[in-house]
DNA sequence: GATACCGTTTTGGGATACCGAGCTGGTGTC
DNA sequence: GACACCAGCTCGGTATCCCAAAACGGTATC
């Protein structure tokens, strides 16, 4: 694997598992002597990861993007229209047996699992879904979407009860899917992401001081 | 303005001008020479504009992108999608005076205008409308989308008659926004949009061998 | 005449040196 | 004590150099 790749895939895992905090400043030179690559591949690794969302620019530095609330929001409504389209054209193929591997995604996960595979499946689940598609702008536009939305999926509070809901949705909208019924999937998708934005957001605008006293930025809506 | 955004900016007009074809090879030194740049920014811009789709890897090297006619359906879905989200969401709002400008903007054209001012205002209508959204993400997919389909609009053969029922299209899409239907709106996008890819996959398929003659790589759906 | 082999050249990937702008901290003046 | 100013440092932007791998071309052999 390429310095570049490599230095793209670390600095990515750190800035999504938040071992570098929203907001947080990043300068090339930190990174090079951290993942003991020289500047051009950080450089070219900073430009890919602007482009994901996940560093801006600031001024002339580099910043780690802070959680901002309002992204949220609308990452939900163009998540709603694109998926929905998605799980439509799913709808509409003649074979959809491979909801089949995302069910057992989802049944993968148990009581003992722990709260990173959770977070995971949970994120692969639309992504997945999405992919069955077979379009590839609309794969990569929620896959995009929900790296964008993982730190802040991240770090919601999530209680028991809202993780069950959560899978519970997600079987239905399955069971839709390979029933064909591409109206109620539609319906069941749209309510999810609409639940699921307003309990995130709810959330993250409850916990902020606390976010805010751990380092992280956090951008009202 | 910095040497990077500068062979950016400058690249990509080459590429969606066709200045450099479909398909042709590029290296980063003939870049380099021809812009005057050294090789840091050069690099830089070519990462930027593979996430913008016009430039792929080619192995080791650098190709502009080929003209896909399955990639063309496939963003038609996407588009489909997005552009008719966004428009149901400015159907919604109180204020949607800002139609008139873009109303303005298609009057610009008329039977002087020259053929690149006709093919941007025709993207133009587009971006400005998902604009009006207020939602960045679904505004940021129709104008990337735009630039993906730019080339090969600007490769369609087009007569007269369908420019002046594009334009007919574009009129009537803005008066159901106008008047705050969503519904009537959705549905002549969508119709404009499929319509649209129609004879734009339709042109290109029955072009492809003078288009393959003057040296464009055209992949085939 | 075709093909296998080897040296040369080209190319992208990476490392590093240099520059100028901007920030910082310390000092001197009022 | 406060503020203005300046030196030094830091940082991104750029240019350039090196390297290994791949592409190219020529030659020798069959």
């Amino acid at each position: 694997m390429s310095q570049m790749q490599n230095v793209e895939k670390q600095l990515r895992e750190m800035i999504l598992g938040l071992e570098i905090g929203p907001g947080e400043r990043l300068t090339e030179r930190w990174i090079e002597s951290r993942f003991g690559a020289s500047r051009t591949p950080v450089r070219a690794a900073l430009l890919r990861l602007e482009t994901e969302g996940l560093v801006c620019r600031d001024g002339r530095g580099w910043t780690v993007s802070p959680i901002n609330l309002a992204e949220l929001e609308q990452i939900a409504v163009y998540r709603e229209a694109v998926e929905v389209a998605a799980v439509k054209l799913t709808c509409a193929l003649a074979d959809r047996s491979a909801v089949d591997v995302i069910e057992a995604m989802l049944d993968s996960c148990d009581a003992g699992t722990p709260r990173e595979e959770w977070h995971r499946v949970g994120m692969d689940f639309h992504i997945e879904l999405a992919r069955l598609s077979g379009n590839e702008f609309l794969f990569r536009a929620i896959r995009d979407a929900m790296t964008r939305l993982s730190r802040a999926r991240w770090l919601e509070v999530r209680d028991e009860a809202a993780l069950g809901r959560a899978w519970a949705e997600h079987h239905a909208i399955l069971a839709a899917v390979r029933a064909g019924d591409a109206d109620e999937a539609a319906r069941l998708l749209s309510t999810h992401i609409v639940g699921s934005r307003d309990r995130l957001v709810t959330s993250l605008h409850n916990d902020r001081r606390g976010l805010r006293a751990r380092g992280f930025a956090v951008v009202a809506a």
